[in-house]
DNA sequence: CGGTCCGTGTTGAACGATCCAATCGACCAC
DNA sequence: GTGGTCGATTGGATCGTTCAACACGGACCG
């Protein structure tokens, strides 16, 4: 069969003997047109092959459909990966839901509001989804000032709760560490050491709190015991060894799977050198596929559910506004619980 | 100020009292338009802070200067990162060009094929940017046929030359890995070996190819010595001690990071169980966050030199017809050198 | 001096969809 | 029989841009 010219409405409608509306409504409006025509109508659409143009859609109707994404210059470290892992995630969620993701990357904060600019306002990008959202961050105020649907993916860990009351997402990493430190709890171990980031970002504050918790749920536990360190394997591995000089200490939180590398190699190394020692059980936080591939006990993000939630929210803020919900604040601020993968390494007898 | 509609052509044209051709005619074909015109032209833009609209400019000119990548469903393992690197490396590339990538995803080749369909035909994108060919591939032929720009990241290893005489751009895995074993044999190592893929994947035995070549150049060198493993860290912790169990061999080449990954925890069990026998030099391939973390010698694959030349090939492909230059095979297949990071683990005495 | 061409600018039509108001027919109530 | 209501369908206008054709004045040329 010969190449014809791409199908429109027009040709659709006179194949199927009715009107261009009548066209677009089978498509978008199913209720208003009469069983019998419909039939006709969706006959048509498949002998032609019929596929609606978005750009003219587009066009007409001011809704693209499409989200803007912005991923960092450079994938950075292991837990860069997190990030790459909710990327796919949320491409595959937003597809089922009809949308589609746009990537651009930016230098700074202020170059990306202008890309925001730019992607709303020339490409007719709908919405947007943050990541690495950081305490002062202008990005989410000039957003909310535009009234641009937009979600984070990370709690705002501003002071400033007003100019924060938007759409977020986050992982519930108090908890998650809570229960890492509780699964080490259970299986006996009563000093457990803390391998943390050094005071300050919110969100190892947040974690470390989890571990504080879990210790308070059991009075035989000894006090807390924390080293804090940059994120990094060698760091980590300095600091375990460090902490790990106490034969007493038989289990170790890291905040982060790269410092729990670096913790493994240091008890590889620790049950070489000193074969008599108490074995040691390990946990990290990320579940990457490093963790994986080492048999690593770590705490997993779902991002599969972050992004799943992400969509739902841009897209009850893309409704027009006559038939648009009010939520409350805790409809819009949504906290999910990670999950453990318990693993070879947090399973060493006490 | 209040916050007016956005300005369209018309509105700037009233502003500068020309015409709305005019005002387009300044940003798409500057050299038509008076000097004295464009400038009235340009300030009436800045101070209305107009912008094009894509949606109707994509419409009327069919071309929407957008690129489709599929992200594949759940990333696999520790080499799954290249392509996240690749991914932020394109984006970064394809935004300086002015274009913008859009991702999806999709289960099998005919799944995907049904995707290409639907973004060029519906959403417009204008080309794809595949990675991740593999023998046989469907999705080359189909494009090809449809007329659509793509590009491949992955030369086709396919036999069929015919079918696969697309625009592609490759590492150059075989030199690759001979940069590293040429770097181990230049230390002084004598007996080499190499931790390679099973057979029949066309990645793996160009590598393994590149250890020949390279022992070859070196007529002191023991003959080749090889394991073959699963991709995987166990799996190339089991191949590594047991190639390791000979004396002889003082270093090893391994045919990606995760393997040398487990062969790095080999050989540190060994300097502990065996303190006396020689040290063992080692390199990885792909260079992945891991490798810089634990301090591997890695092959890196330089990702941005590929995204950029694939924007370059999509670019030329989608010119229109009269202005197309033809290239030749040699321009449109293009076999990127990668580099060797040295680290300390390639850097032991002999 | 008339014709051609070039540089510059204008106007109407088209791209392919949706919104809106109007129409048409059938059916029902009075 | 007439008017009203309702559901189904229609034609025209519109979104913002670019394409095609043409108008105008001046330079250049035979």
């Amino acid at each position: 069969m010969a190449h014809r010219a791409r199908p429109t409405l027009e040709t659709v409608a006179e194949r199927a003997e009715v009107s261009r509306q009548t066209v677009s409504n089978v498509l978008n409006a199913p209720h208003v047109v009469a069983d019998a025509t419909r039939d006709r109508v969706l006959a048509a659409i498949d002998e032609l092959g019929y596929r609606p143009n978005v750009a003219a859609r587009q066009l007409r109707t001011r809704r693209s459909w499409v989200l803007g994404l912005r991923v960092p210059p450079a994938s950075d470290g292991i837990s860069g990966q997190v990030l790459d892992r909710f990327l796919h995630a949320l491409t595959e969620v937003a597809q089922q839901a009809g949308l589609r993701i746009m990537l651009f990357t930016s230098g700074d904060d202020a170059d990306e509001v202008r890309e925001y600019q730019n992607l709303h306002s020339t490409a007719g990008v709908d919405g947007f989804v943050l990541a690495n959202t950081h305490a002062g961050d202008g990005r989410t105020r000039w957003l909310t000032e535009q009234a641009i649907p937009f979600v984070t993916f990370g709690r705002p860990w501003d002071g400033d709760r007003s100019a924060a009351d938007h759409a977020w997402i986050d992982i519930d990493g108090r908890s998650g560490i809570h229960a890492a430190t509780r699964h080490l709890l259970d299986a006996g171990h009563r000093k457990i050491a803390f391998l943390g980031w050094p005071e300050g970002s919110g969100v190892g504050d947040d974690r470390y709190a989890g571990y504080l918790d879990a210790l308070r749920t059991v009075p035989t536990a000894a006090p807390p015991l924390v080293r804090r360190c940059e994120d990094g394997v060698p760091t980590g591995m300095a600091a375990a060894a460090d902490v790990l000089a106490d034969d007493d200490v038989t289990a170790l939180v890291c905040v982060s799977d790269s410092i729990a590398l670096g913790a493994m190699a240091a008890i590889r190394d620790l049950a070489h050198t000193r074969p008599r020692r108490p074995a040691v059980a390990l946990t990290g936080f990320d579940d990457t596929p490093v963790a994986r591939a080492v048999d690593l006990t770590s705490v997993a993000q779902p991002v599969d559910r972050v992004a799943a939630r992400a969509v739902g929210l841009l897209l009850s803020q893309m409704r027009p506004a006559d038939q648009r919900v009010t939520m409350s604040a805790a409809d819009r601020h949504v906290l999910i619980e990670p999950r453990l993968v318990v693993r070879a390494t947090s399973q060493v007898p006490v």
